[in-house]
DNA sequence: CTGTTAGCGCTTTCAT
DNA sequence: ATGAAAGCGCTAACAG
């Protein structure tokens, strides 16, 4: 492998404008430009982007740290992250926390330690005060799906009770009065503020909230469906049930199914996140959209433009929900 | 951030002691050991590991080219992928190729670039001979998802044909003699493969391959659902499809529902590489089992094996689908 | 506009 | 067992 010294002796410059030419930089003549690129042209020059990276302590690369890295959330987010952060010339260096406190601090530490440029992170098992503290040190850091007042800026989130408000309020208006509720877990903050919407949508429509109607869930199909297993073995009844995610709606769909009701008309479902499977569900499922890759988009425009001051596009934070109507509601 | 010098100033010993605890050496007396220990853990010392890649040429980084990051089976591969490497102390750097071929290029000279120490390859676009030569290169290579006979070792897939030939003979077994079949672009070789593991067992059942009842898809859920459309409008009679994916399975279960037909009553269907959302359609789709993540793990002790030499795993190359019986199929 | 000269933080012979 | 010294390939002042 060709070094930049081959290259500037072939070239018949020094090393530094070599280095000018690989870095793009102003003040060097067409004609030595001209040379160098021949000279690297022939030996098939490639930077080396460690030496890079130890001379200039910038190493061109994102540290991705998610709590899992299976399921459908994730493929879209990183999809395009990587689309976009690569356009930029930068690549993504990717690692689980596994949901687990110490692990997640630990990916944390690993991604410092490989100089990323900046990280990307969408963990729950963090805390508020530690992510701050993070923020405050010297890499730049992205909170995905979390709002975090204290570091808004560096936070790209959505409005969880909103989108939990007008989930539960659009099967009101569709005439459903008793609603079952499947949550996910509860110590997850997405979890608490769609249900936090969902009492509110509640209330404003006068109607209780019935707690034998209720199941926190994991966020995951199994959830879901021991979730509605729980819910008919109370015997309440209910004609609809909301869920906090489209993993758990799918599991609910089939734990209903078991139980020989059929979707919608013994029982209307309505899912969250608009997760891509969702749209090949039987019936197809009416959910809350969740603009994960525009969200991820933008953690990436951020990061180009406050790291790599490459970019000066209007960054904004807050993402909204939106309802997209499919086929598992009935209306009565 | 402290270096190493200062730690080997606090600790009173060289630089090169210092190296050496770092890289658990041999020949170092427990007591400079415990003494530059002691160092670290005072001054919070953290190798830096660019520095480290620049003087020894290794990255401890495994390079990841897959052609999409979205879609059901990446997750799966990637979880797998990186938790093994992870518990090894590598890590990925993980790049997209979108199924073109210069770009698939681009992406491995990326990797190099970084110094990767491995490359995993799951790709279409890149010929069998770019591969081939690829991996007399210095870096080692492995390819997922694709056997390339000359480098078999390299190489970690399923046996394709047999996947296709067991789930028509599972089909054919239940009694269906009027089988569609929705394919893969067969410019894909598990496409062409699958297809011909159908095209044998029909053989083998003595029943004729009928032009009319075959579409070519995109092994995306859209493609099923033209897929199906496009062979039911040939008036045709048949009594089951068999689709070359999962993804394409719903998309056919979900055009065949449009036109009025149950299934599998009106229609048996089975699909290909049990993806986790297989067993969440209803019905739950019967399908063969593509054994992403045993193939992922071994891929990634290859690695350890055979690039880090710290591991003595037997390894195994050629992995076997297997049949997920479900509910989508009738027999008759 | 171009060249010289120090490093970046660590590994790795080679001595001792 | 330990230390000295020479790089790894490149960037970034600083001169000129």
């Amino acid at each position: 492998m060709a070094t930049i010294y081959e290259v500037s002796a072939l070239a018949g410059v020094s090393l530094s404008s070599v280095s000018r030419v690989l870095n793009d930089h102003q003040h060097v003549s067409e004609k030595t430009k001209q040379k160098v690129l021949a000279a690297m042209n022939e030996l098939g020059y490639r930077p080396s982007s460690v030496a890079r990276s130890l001379a200039s302590s910038r190493s061109n690369s994102i540290g991705i740290l998610v709590s899992e890295l299976h399921g459908p959330f994730f493929g879209d987010m990183l999809s395009s992250l990587e689309l976009e952060l690569r356009k930029a010339g930068k690549h993504v260096i990717i690692t689980a926390g596994h949901s687990d406190e110490q692990s997640e601090k630990d990916g944390i530490n690993f991604l410092i330690d490989r100089s990323c440029d900046a990280l990307i992170i969408l963990v729950d098992s963090l805390s508020d005060e530690y992510l701050i503290e993070l923020s405050q040190g010297s890499i730049p850091i992205v909170i995905l799906n979390r709002l975090i007042p204290e570091i808004e800026d560096n936070c790209f989130y959505i409005d969880n009770e909103l989108g939990g408000y007008l989930s539960t309020k659009h099967i009101i208006e569709q005439g459903h009065q008793q609603l079952a509720y499947i949550s996910g877990p509860l110590f997850k903050k997405d979890a608490t503020e769609r249900f936090n919407g969902h009492k509110r949508a509640l209330a404003e429509a006068s109607l209780t909230f019935d707690e034998a109607l209720f199941y926190e869930g994991d966020f995951l199909t199994g959830g879901g469906r021991i979730g509605i297993d729980h819910i008919i073995k109370t015997q309440r009844p209910f004609t609809a049930v909301v869920c906090a995610n489209d993993e758990m709606a799918s599991g609910a769909m089939k734990g209903a199914r078991d139980h020989n009701m059929f979707i919608p008309q013994d029982c209307s479902v309505i899912g969250f996140d608009n997760v891509y499977f969702a749209n090949y569900l039987h019936p197809e499922l009416t959910t809350m959209n969740y603009p994960i890759k525009e969200m991820a988009k933008m953690s990436a425009q951020w990061i180009i433009k406050n790291v790599y001051k490459k970019s000066d596009v209007i960054i904004n934070n807050k993402f909204t929900p939106e309802l997209i109507t499919r086929e598992s509601i009935l209306k009565i």
